[in-house]
Order: C-alpha cells, then sequence, then structure tokens
DNA sequence: ATTGAATTGAACGTTATGGACGTTATTCTG
DNA sequence: CAGAATAACGTCCATAACGTTCAATTCAAT
C-alpha cells in the first residue's frame, strides 16, 4: 500500500490586495484608491460581496505608471530597507550578491522597479555594476571564480522573481525569442534580453546559453517570433558570427521578422546594416526598437 | 444530496473538497466560503454529520465563473490534472515546458510539492520524465535543440519559483555549496541539488555549471560549507576528475565536511570510498545522506 | 485676488469579510 | 474499538469595504 504524502503548509505572499492595503503602500487615502479604481485607472477584481481586490502586477504598474513612492512595502511581501541614504542601490546588491541573499537581492530589485525603474535601466544600471564589481575579484582572489558564479546565481534568482511581478501578456502577444550563440556560456544577458521584451509586451521565448544560430533559426520560424534576439558575450570566434547572422536577418525579413544582436562584444562582429537587423548598443536601445515593432500594428 | 458513507479523501488528488481546502485556493477566508455556500452562490454535498463537501468541477465552475485567481494550488492537489482528460504530470509538464509556459510548469510544481512530493521525487519523478522526452526530440527533429533549451530554461525558471517556497533555513544553518564541474554545461542538475539540500534544511549556495573545482574547493573553505555536491553530467573526461576530487574529499574531512558526487555520468569516474565521501545514485540517496549529516548534532 | 474645475480625504449608514468561540463530526492511532 | 487529535459545524462580532455625499484643498485661468 502506497502512502498518501501529507500535504504541506507553503507560505505565499498574497497576489491581491485589498484597498486599504493598497492605500498604505502609497500613503494615500482609501477613497482616493477606490475612486482610482472605479475611474478605471487602476483595474481590480471584485470578491463575491463586492470587495475590490488588486492583483499585484496592476499595483505595480500602476505605481510605476504614476510615480508614486512606496510609503509602506510590507504588504507588497517585501521588506522595508532602511532608508540609509549613504549606501546605493549597486552597493546593496552587490553585498546581496557576494552574500549569496537572493532574498534581499529580490527586494532591491522589485523596489527599484516599483520606483519607475525600467527593466533596461536596472539591467544596465546597477546590477551591470554590482556585477562588474564581482567581476573585478578575478584578478585579486583566489575566490573570484566561486564568488562570480554564485553571485551570478542569485542575480539569476532574483530576476526570475522579478520576472513574476511583471504583467503576463495577452494570449495574442507577438514572440520574442533569442539567446547567446553556441560556445557563448553567459546566462544573464539573454535572461535580461527577456525581461526587456516581456516588460514591453512580448511573450519572451529564452533560448539561454550556447545556443546554434541554426536552432534559433528554427525555433523563431516554428515559433513565427517578430523579434529575435542574439546575446554576444565571449571574445572568441566573433568573426565567425558575421555571415551566419546576416543570413538569419535576411531569412527573417522574409517573414517580417527583425533581429536585433546585442552584448558586450557584439561591436566585433562588423555587422552591415538591413531593414530588420539592429545591432543594439544597449539594452535600452534594443527597448526602443522592440516598442517600435509594437506600435506598427 | 447525501453522501453515504463519506469518501475518503486522498490528500494527492481529491474529488471533494472541504471548505477549508477551497478557501485556500482562491485565498479567501473559510467564513466567507461558507456563506457563499449557504447562499447558493456556491453549491456543495453535504455528509452524513453535515460537512459541507464541494465536488471538484464545482469548484472549478465557481472559480472560472467568477474569475477567482488561484491563489495557492496546493489543496487541488494533483486533481485538476486528472479532471483534465487524464493527463499525467508528467504530460502536463511536459506541454508546459515545450509551451515555454513557465507559469504553468510553476502551478505544476508548486501543486505537487504542496501535495507532499519531495524535491528529490519532483525531480526524479515528472521533471526527469519530462526532460527526457523532451531530450528524445533530439534525435527526430531539427528544432530538438531549440527545444530542449527553451524547456530547460522554463524548467529553471519554475524551480528558482518552487525555491521560493521552501522555507528559509535558520541564519545558523550549515552550508552546502556546489555545482557542476568544469567543461560541464548542464545547469538543471546542479539546481536540484540545491533545491535538495535547501529542503532538508541546508543554506545552499549554488555555483551554477562549468565551475572549476579549485574555484569549489576555496569557495567551501571560505564559506565553511558543511557539505560540497559535485554534479558531473558530461561523457568527456570523467577520468579526469578523478583524483581532484578524491584530493578534494581528504582536504573537505580535515574541516569535517563531506563531499556528494552524483549526476548522469558520475559512475564513470570510478571513486573509490571514503568515509566523507558518497557517490551519490540519486537525489534521494544524497537527500538522505545530508540528512544524516544535519541530525549527528 | 477671484473664480471654477478637479482632486482629495473624511464621514456617513450598510454590507461583506474573516476571526473567534464552544460544540459536533471525522479521522487517526494504538 | 476506544480515545485523542483534528477539522468542520453554526454563531457571533469586530473590522474592513461598500457606495455615496460633502467639505477642504489645489491649481490654472481669468
Amino acid at each position: 500500500m502506497l502512502l498518501d504524502p501529507p500535504p504541506r503548509e507553503l507560505s505565499s505572499s498574497p497576489t491581491l490586495l485589498s484597498p486599504k492595503q493598497l492605500a498604505r503602500v502609497v500613503g494615500v487615502s482609501e477613497s482616493s484608491l477606490k475612486r482610482w479604481i472605479d475611474n478605471g485607472q487602476l483595474t481590480s477584481a471584485r470578491t463575491q460581496g463586492g470587495h475590490r481586490r488588486v492583483p499585484l502586477a496592476e499595483a505595480l504598474r500602476f505605481i510605476r505608471v504614476h510615480g508614486h513612492a512606496i510609503h509602506d512595502p510590507s504588504p507588497l511581501g517585501l521588506a522595508t530597507i532602511s532608508i540609509d541614504g549613504g549606501v546605493s542601490l549597486t552597493d546593496r546588491l552587490y553585498r546581496a550578491l557576494t552574500l549569496a541573499d537572493w532574498s534581499a537581492a529580490r527586494t532591491l530589485l522589485v523596489s527599484a522597479y516599483a520606483a519607475g525603474q525600467s527593466i533596461p535601466e536596472l539591467c544596465e544600471g546597477p546590477i551591470r555594476s554590482a556585477m562588474e564589481r564581482v567581476g573585478e575579484l578575478w584578478q585579486h582572489e583566489d575566490a573570484g571564480i566561486a564568488i562570480e558564479h554564485q553571485a551570478t546565481d542569485t542575480c539569476l534568482q532574483a530576476m526570475n522573481i522579478l520576472r513574476t511581478f511583471l504583467s503576463e501578456p495577452p494570449p495574442d502577444a507577438p514572440v520574442a525569442l533569442g539567446g547567446a550563440p553556441a560556445k557563448d556560456p553567459y546566462l544573464l544577458p539573454s535572461l535580461m534580453a527577456a525581461l526587456t521584451f516581456t516588460e514591453i509586451g512580448f511573450k519572451s521565448i529564452n533560448l539561454g546559453a550556447d545556443t546554434p544560430l541554426e536552432s534559433l533559426r528554427i525555433a523563431a520560424l516554428r515559433q513565427q517570433a517578430r523579434l529575435v534576439w542574439v546575446s554576444v558575450s565571449t571574445q572568441e570566434a566573433t568573426g565567425a558570427l558575421r555571415q551566419p547572422l546576416l543570413r538569419l536577418a535576411d531569412e527573417l525579413a522574409t517573414h517580417g521578422a527583425s533581429l536585433l544582436v546585442g552584448g558586450r562584444t557584439a561591436h566585433e562582429i562588423g555587422l552591415e546594416l538591413r531593414p530588420n537587423l539592429l545591432r543594439s548598443r544597449s539594452l535600452s536601445e534594443a527597448a526602443a526598437f522592440a516598442r517600435g515593432l509594437l506600435s506598427r500594428r
């Protein structure tokens, strides 16, 4: 006889907020909040009895769009960040990553996101700076490699949680798909791209590191991707990517799709211009291009 | 409608839900649920003693009609799966992974975990089966590599969220630390190990794929790890790992720490026995060993 | 400076929600 | 099968939220 395993208690933070809770978060009266919901500036679900319940992702969107300060983060399930003016976000993030404290890293990222920072700003700002500082340990410390790996894992973890705070794209959202090319083991840049395009309104499919361009091509056709990204971070063999990337761009063009090539060493490839091919110098640039694609419909 | 006799409830797949269970699913109080049943908004059966029992189908109808978010799927267990046409968890997971639907994958994993499945059971059961099925596409389909990458990323994503449901280890918890060795690009096995040891009560630090053993050694000493894991999944150069692993085990022994070597191709290394060295054939075995370490204090 | 539109927050009376209670049903265990 | 432990019963009640109204504030334009 097989025994049924006992059910387990899970501690999960709320996904729906009452008007009072959200009012506390943004430091405003309950009345105003109700009015905003009734105006449609803020969408909410209703309980059986007609009580308003605001989904977490929607609350975050509202806070960002209207530039509200977070007065009390506790109802969001976030730890309070000490108002230590002297320490920058980068410093705190650096500390969280080197301590493998993904919970702190998550709070930092979500708070910054709620404060209005966009995904590209977060990635190119604090995350990049913190990870760069970690990278500098390479040269000076024996533990450098280990710390960098640990920080990368912690960062991936935190960003994956941040992802759950982004509102889900509609079912008919266009697909963005990408990864890092073969021999390129870097995970973070491609995940950053995925989050960026999700924020904008794409359904992102991340194939991760070390993905042959040929696989990327096949997947893009299969998924009817409107946008394909390639993150290049290694020094090696960037030249060999030139021809395949151009061919990929041409093929995508026949399907009305675009190719975005970015990453630390993307400039070494030496790509010439195509209408549907952009070598983006930054995530923000990539985001802008993607936004352009979306508005064209 | 009277029930005679009241059917026995299987925690993993109930067909009747108590008010408390359904309350947890929709994230609402038991009181409200009882009131709604008494109002007739939600119909229920009664046991002979008068306890309310909501049939699963009625519960799902209620959730759909009133647009309730599923706040905590755990009380539904795997029943929602079987009600959707007798599809197994593996099948469902496979579908979610190949559709890059990490939200569905997360729900499946969290449900199964909450229904009492342990992390090793999940990893060696549905996750492994689903990923193996994905792997079989390698041989037959052009899109195989892409789909495998996509499924891996989706799986990592879902597991990282599952990670947040594991209770945080106390600050004085012993440290478990590990990764995959150099040249080994597989991310999933090491993440599985990290989750396994977190569940048991360790503070897990995952250094991820492609981590040189030397870095692992330095990190282990720095963090005073009681347990170090190495996940070996590639075919290449497993023999070359033998000496370094034995040396690592010896050094860890002087610090009272243990070394766990696991993974698909770990048996090819040919490790001889040491008191603090275990080649684990499975995650469950690794978990058992780790539990043993913990109880010894 | 004065007006007027717009926004806010407070104050109702009414309804919904979610704990708390002592009591009974059910399940678990030896 | 008996006794203990757990879960659910029905009921009550404090709190929260409802919809509405209204005074106070803000702010731009006369």
